[in-house]
DNA sequence: GAATCGTGTCGAACCGGTTCGACGGTGCAC
DNA sequence: GTGCACCGTCGAACCGGTTCGACACGATTC
């Protein structure tokens, strides 16, 4: 493999002026350039990543740590790491991937040997423990979910407590009085799934204020488990006109669990959910949604990741916690109440 | 951030006798040994990858070429990805990750500035552009996908063949005489999605041995296009009393097909789908299936790809081409053909 | 015609590891 | 008591880039 020394002794220049003459950080002249142009052509020439990261102590590499466990949803989680590996790619960074239970170590690793100039954390948690650690880190770092502890590091979620209120209005609009509210299962709160409770929360404050009754329960988050939860809470709520979905796998598993009821969004049942465009696509979902934005997400966290990295934000620049509005995508699964 | 040369100085040694303590390439008094351990305690010393990697000339990084293009079927990716993931890190590997949709490029970059030691192309197609690529690289490669050209890289897929012949005979077995496979969208085939007609021909010529109907088509990959479709092929097919899904989409969407055609499997119609428990289980599909074996074959790719970077493989080890056989996994989709 | 300046190039040092060859010291054999 | 082997450590070189300071040379200025 051909080094800069090749393209030097080629080019008939010195290893510095090849180097010069390829960064443009120095004065060259055109006679040069273009000799050292051609060497690079003639060989094949491409820097090796490891001397170059050696020297300049950048690597052109983002750490994306995205943990697959067991009680999430994978096909959620995809969108937002595709989110995140676009955008970097455009912007001319590499992703080093870790799909490690242990978040913790991968960060470390990553980190501490400095293969990467910045790390993107997804679904973080309430108390993340993965956060101490990252905050120790020379590297700066982005997340996508919202800590209790927003400290030294760029934060972005969706703002899920307007999106409980936004899903309790519509329908207290269209004259609901009863809904019903799935989530997660309780033991992602458990692990500090903040977003659970925050919009459940969120909900929960808007019903009351607006008079009306709202059903808070979990849910799995696996099938088969989930579409049984769908079941009971049907048949434990049957006074329920309004079903609201804060869960990929329920979401998921609607269409059937209606279809074995015999029922029909909206006639007998309005709905809404919350998730993507592209997984109601994927999923066939024919539910109103709240747009939970991952591929936005995946693409603010890396943009001002990369700007941070650049030293384009100032070195004191204050971290910024940044919302994304929610939306409610209109699938026409919600009308007026049954009976009315 | 500390360094070899702090921890040599800690612990009152020179750098190379504090490397070979860590290392154990050569014989090291336990005083010595002792304190550099300490001392590597006290600095929290970690090594540079990039400084280490332009010494060994070994990353420890593995790259990963997963392209997630328009008409494939995302979440069915996933699963391949996180095989590859997870093996690579069994074995003390990271995973740089492209997912552009230009692949060359990306594949380009990895390998000729050392960013990896091996690479992993999943999806691939039969004429890969990516493959002469690969070949003039200086790092091993292993595919998932059977290429028409295999010299030079480990290649790992199911056998799609098998499973074409597998799905005709299980139905014949029960007693059906007529059949519709639904394959990918003809666009896959013509890029080069081998998988596709491989297990669609050797259907073909299962059923012609047995004499019975097989009507082949192509469905789309994304809905609302992939339910449309399937409407319109069980419309042209009304005597089929089988259907054969090799098409991850198309699945997906059978329940709401089927539920919007007043259809249950197995009374009115058997399905034999061709996916992985682990997707079954997603997207909650009832159908007895072919298990594809995704996280098993990533297993294996990565498996054989580091033997070969580790030069457990003897430097000229023949490549090699391996194929899993299907397996049938039974969900009880499957019964005499209606009116039997 | 000498002093000054700017341009373009070079040599050397550095980033942080690994590894080779050399070498001093100890223990053993003869 | 000399010779030899082996053990443990060190210095130096190397991997392949980047960057700093020095300097030669031609153009400008007075």
């Amino acid at each position: 493999m051909a080094t800069i020394g090749d393209v030097a002794r080629v080019a008939g220049v010195s290893r510095s002026t090849a180097s010069y003459a390829l960064s443009g950080k120095r004065t060259i002249s055109v006679d040069v350039r273009r000799r050292v142009e051609a060497a690079v052509r003639e060989l094949g020439y491409t820097p090796n990543a490891g001397a170059r990261a050696l020297a300049t102590a950048q690597t052109r590499v983002i750490g994306l740590l995205a943990q697959f466990l067991e009680d999430e949803f994978a096909p959620a989680m995809l969108q937002y790491m595709l989110g995140v590996s676009n955008t970097a790619r455009e912007l001319g960074y590499d992703i080093l991937l870790s799909t490690e239970a242990d978040g913790r170590n991968a960060l470390r690793r990553m980190t501490d040997s400095r293969m990467v100039d910045g790390i993107v954390l997804l679904n973080v948690a309430e108390h993340d423990d993965r956060l101490p650690i990252l905050r120790e880190a020379p590297q700066p770092g982005a997340l996508v979910g919202l800590p209790a502890d927003c400290t030294g590091v760029d934060v972005f979620d969706l703002d899920f407590e307007d999106a409980g209120r936004l899903m309790v209005d519509h329908l207290h609009r269209l004259g609901h009085r009863e809904l019903l509210l799935v989530s997660q299962p309780e033991h992602v709160v458990e692990r500090g799934g903040a977003y659970v409770w925050r919009l459940q929360n969120a909900a929960i404050e808007a019903a009351r204020t607006r008079g009306i009754t709202l059903h808070a329960e979990f849910g799995s988050s696996h099938q088969p488990e989930v579409g049984r939860d769908l079941h009971r809470l049907l048949d434990a709520y049957p006074g329920a006109t309004g079903l609201l979905v804060n869960n990929e796998a329920a979401a998921a598993a609607l269409p059937t669990v209606l279809h074995d009821r015999r029922l029909t969004a909206p006639a007998d049942l309005s709905v809404v959910g919350r998730y993507s465009d592209e997984f109601a696509r994927t999923f066939s979902l024919p539910y109103s949604s709240i747009e939970s934005a991952p591929d936005r997400l995946g693409r603010m966290a890396v943009r001002e990741l990369v700007r941070r990295i650049e030293g384009q934000a100032g070195p004191d620049e204050p971290h910024v916690v940044r919302f994304v509005s929610p939306e409610l995508v209109d699938r026409g699964s919600t009308a007026l109440p049954r009976g009315d």
